[in-house]
DNA sequence: GGGTTTTCGTTCGTATATTGAAACTTGTTC
DNA sequence: GAACAAGTTTCAATATACGAACGAAAACCC
């Protein structure tokens, strides 16, 4: 199976010219986009226009955004994924108990995708809702779903990761990190003190299926001034647990 | 522009397998994506087998299904509007301050889907997360969004729609949806009375730029044995049009 | 259980669609 | 008005699609 000529390279294409819309660049151009993807000119317009022809981009004549159709993709699965909607109704109890941001995630190669959320006051400067992304690497529950991948997995995540420090308390060296995802592994929770952004901490426990296989994350997260790491552990990892517990169950 | 070979057959048709996944139909073979899509199972395999190739689909040698990195694709789109972003601290607000769960929709085609989402105590046997879709014809955010298009297009969604009744209250004949739709653009805003689901009902405004031009709209939903449908709109009318004039001074 | 029928995944060859580089057009900058 | 950049078109080289055919596995039937 998988000969050569079972791979349609338009379509890898295509999709390649999806992904490159963002929060940062919703509106693109024809030259942009084929800088963006290394394709020429030529392809990457035949894509854009597929992708308008097909209803999922708006083309203006010169820039090209993507509509809520492209929703279809992306978030189909998400709302097709059994996990956010089992979850969601523990996040929401949890959020309440403890009077705090908490979340779901997963891992997507070198970043975590937030699956559910339940916000309190807001705590960080970025938006996060279902979708976003942040870095694996210096998240907690990036480090707990890299501490449950094989050793040489993990390391080869680690060594794929843009590792430029997010904020001075952050760690940036490969064997510190690698180093912090063995205690994770062996603790069974992770603590990130202001590693994502300055007056951030948070505390994140893997979920695990029946069979004992880690699905997901939790976390917490909370400003600094509520909890020292120690505290934060002390007072939030029992009823972490709790839902991590519960949630085996179910799952 | 836009000839017949601008535009890429395989990349529609890949893009047609990826949609036919969803939470009814995760896991799916090459026969069954084949049938769904009206493609012979030459290309519906090549199709899943590229897919494999760049890591949108899990392949277990008999069923494909997708992975997390599919979640790039529209959840990304999603993170990447900025409406959701800027609606969710007021959803948020509203929820609290009203006790019941209140949402942001758009429409797309003949249905709607939710862009964000502040969710009180459960009362819809669905989950309903930011990316889930209703019909929008029997939606109370559908009728307001079907009531900002012109007639004839409104009219084109209802002829495209299935109108099959999801519960014994939910209009189904197109004149009166028609006439209902028409009621609701003349007086700003749809109440839905257990069209969608026995025992809820919903209040809906439109959410408008600083133009003028409708672009989604806000609802809050609750049981019905909370308030009938003329003190839903008596009490909470006048929450939702707050929110929705803030709303238009920052967008 | 053995033979039959169906269904599925895969392969093959040719007809067709797509690619990519270069040429051409248009609009913008200096 | 020359120099440049972006969008568009062209066409031969190449990749892909489709229907048909094959083998294997599953489902069915006596």
């Amino acid at each position: 199976m998988a000969n050569k000529t079972d791979i349609i390279g338009s379509l890898a294409k295509g999709l390649q010219v999806l992904e490159c819309f963002g929060s940062d660049r919703p509106r693109l151009s024809i030259a942009e986009v084929a800088a963006l993807t290394g394709q020429d000119r030529a392809s990457a317009r035949r894509c854009l226009l597929t992708l308008h022809h097909i209803g999922y981009a708006a083309y203006d004549g010169k820039y090209f955004s993507l509509t809520p159709r492209v929703l279809r993709l992306g978030m189909g699965a998400l709302a097709a994924l059994p996990l956010p909607q089992i979850v969601q109704p523990w996040l929401d109890q949890l959020s309440d108990q403890i009077g705090q941001s908490c979340s779901v995630s997963m891992l997507d190669d070198t970043e975590i995708v937030y699956l559910a959320r339940a916000a309190q006051r807001r705590v960080m400067s970025i938006g996060l809702m279902p979708g976003s992304r942040l870095p694996a690497h210096c998240t907690s529950m990036g480090r707990v779903l890299l501490a449950a991948l094989p050793e040489q997995q993990a390391q080869a995540v680690i060594d794929a990761s843009d590792l430029t420090p997010r904020t001075v308390h952050a760690l940036h060296d490969p064997a510190d990190i690698m180093a912090e995802i063995a205690r994770v592994r062996a603790q069974g929770f992770a603590v990130i003190d202001q590693e994502v952004e300055l007056g951030l901490r948070s505390l994140a426990v893997p979920i695990m299926d029946a069979k004992g296989r880690v699905v997901a994350a939790l976390n917490i997260g909370m400003a600094s001034l509520h909890a020292t790491p120690t505290a934060l552990r002390d007072t939030y990892l029992p009823a972490l647990l709790k839902v991590q517990e519960g949630l085996q169950r179910v799952l």
